[in-house]
DNA sequence: TTTATATACTTTGTAATACAAAGTACTTTG
DNA sequence: CAAAGTACTTTGTATTACAAAGTATATAAA
């Protein structure tokens, strides 16, 4: 039984978790709570949105860019029965 | 926080276990239980192997090699402390 | 008895990943 | 208005994860 390899990663998975808790949350928050480079947020962001995970939202706040980003519903799904695995893991262990 | 990169993958982690819960096991036993091909578990092992998280001794049965893989203490360590942040990660989920 | 097939692996090649560095497009500040 | 800052994305690269091909020996078939 193999892992769900878009969530089965340090990072991914992290961030995952925290849009769920949270509804919503800019860029620059995910990057701090994360403690990654911009570049390395940036690609985990395109590939959970290309995997239809999360949806990305490009606003304005006064003048300057500001990106949004919102769990999806898949991504919601497929991180609770990620749970679910790890859960099972852990009882077999 | 991150999960260790050693252990954090389908595979490798499957396999520790297998190790922690049977003492020793043979190349092909390994193989078919985690349904992998020869070359991708061969690599795996040597990448354990590595990090000193297994040991890997080679005998003969009758006239045929036979690679009989064990845990070892980092290993065994390494996989405890992996399953307590397992733990952690779902109690915060 | 050479030839083929099987066993038990390891090495090599390659596509995908994870990451930082560099780049883009502004905006603010000295 | 030049320099520095903000908010990202794109590019380059080292590392992975995997299967295909290779190595070495053993057994079976012709």
């Amino acid at each position: 039984m193999l892992f769900d390899p878009i969530l089965h990663q340090s990072i991914r998975s992290k961030l995952v978790s925290m849009l769920i808790s949270n509804k919503e949350l800019p860029f620059k928050a995910l990057k701090e709570a994360l403690d990654v480079t911009d570049g390395n947020l940036s690609s985990h962001l395109s590939k959970l949105e290309k995997e239809e995970y999360i949806s990305i939202e490009k606003t304005f706040e006064g003048k300057r860019p500001k990106t949004i980003v919102k769990i999806a519903s898949k991504g919601r799904e497929a991180f609770e029965s990620y749970i679910e695995d790890l859960k099972q893991f852990i009882e077999e262990n």
